[in-house]
DNA sequence: ATTCGGAATAATAATCATAATCATTAAAAC
DNA sequence: GTTTTAATGATTATGATTATTATTCCGAAT
């Protein structure tokens, strides 16, 4: 394993991640990406993507039109999706999960976390 | 349009979803019934429940594993998805979208609907 | 009962996002 | 610099879902 550093593709796949909220997919990192490293391969976006989901560099957040949506901003909150253009907003929310309620479900161990999804409409719909 | 009954084997579909809480994938579904309709295509499946879906008889839950789960029970609640087995469990919550946050969200015009999901281990795991 | 017409279906092929493979390249470790 | 392992590009495979199309079903009109 690289000791200290990710490799230069996978660093820019995670510094884009960090630096937009727009929630991207694979798609759209591949595409963004593209002009500055022209032999990018799509593949290659998929498997960083699953390996910085795997350490906990960011996070799916769900699925849009079929394809999976990321964030890099990994402390919790929530999120909304606009039904119509599939945009997807950040919602923070003072509640965590044992405000929201219980977690001492039946049938249940143990519960480590939550995903809590608004659906609508966006103001540019 | 067939004025008051669905056909046998959508009527079948909907009875299995209404009769169950294990929140079933098409392939389950199909799996069920094709002992009873051995002429049963999967397609039939995927066709009515997305028409169920449309005509909100019966509501798309999450994805599991690949696969997306449907629910019968339309009324509003919460799940909880283990994370090891994938099973899917009905979480009640005196809770409503209201009372759970701000539906007053920056960029957005209207929500209409949430998804609240808990993920963790069940007792079976 | 027979015919008619639209709905529903089975069988099949197409789609499309994602995963796996594998030969090659890049970068650490020494 | 050489060795060794990780990372990548290109390509193919996978698998859930969707579309297509010819056929079947089923109620209604005749």
């Amino acid at each position: 394993m690289r000791a200290q550093n990710y490799s230069r593709k996978r660093q820019a796949i995670y510094e884009l991640m960090l630096s937009t909220d727009s929630h991207p997919s694979a798609e759209w990192i591949y595409t963004s990406l593209k002009p500055t490293f022209p032999d990018l391969s799509l593949g290659t976006v998929y498997r960083n993507l699953k390996l910085l989901e795997d350490n906990g560099s960011i996070k799916s957040v769900t699925v849009v039109d079929g394809c999976e949506r990321y964030d890099a901003r990994i402390t919790p909150h929530s999120h909304f999706v606009c039904k119509k253009c599939g945009r997807v907003i950040d919602v923070f929310m003072s509640d965590n999960v044992d405000e929201i309620g219980p977690t001492n479900i039946d049938g249940v161990k143990s519960v480590d976390s939550y995903n809590l999804i608004f659906y609508g409409i966006c103001e540019n719909c």
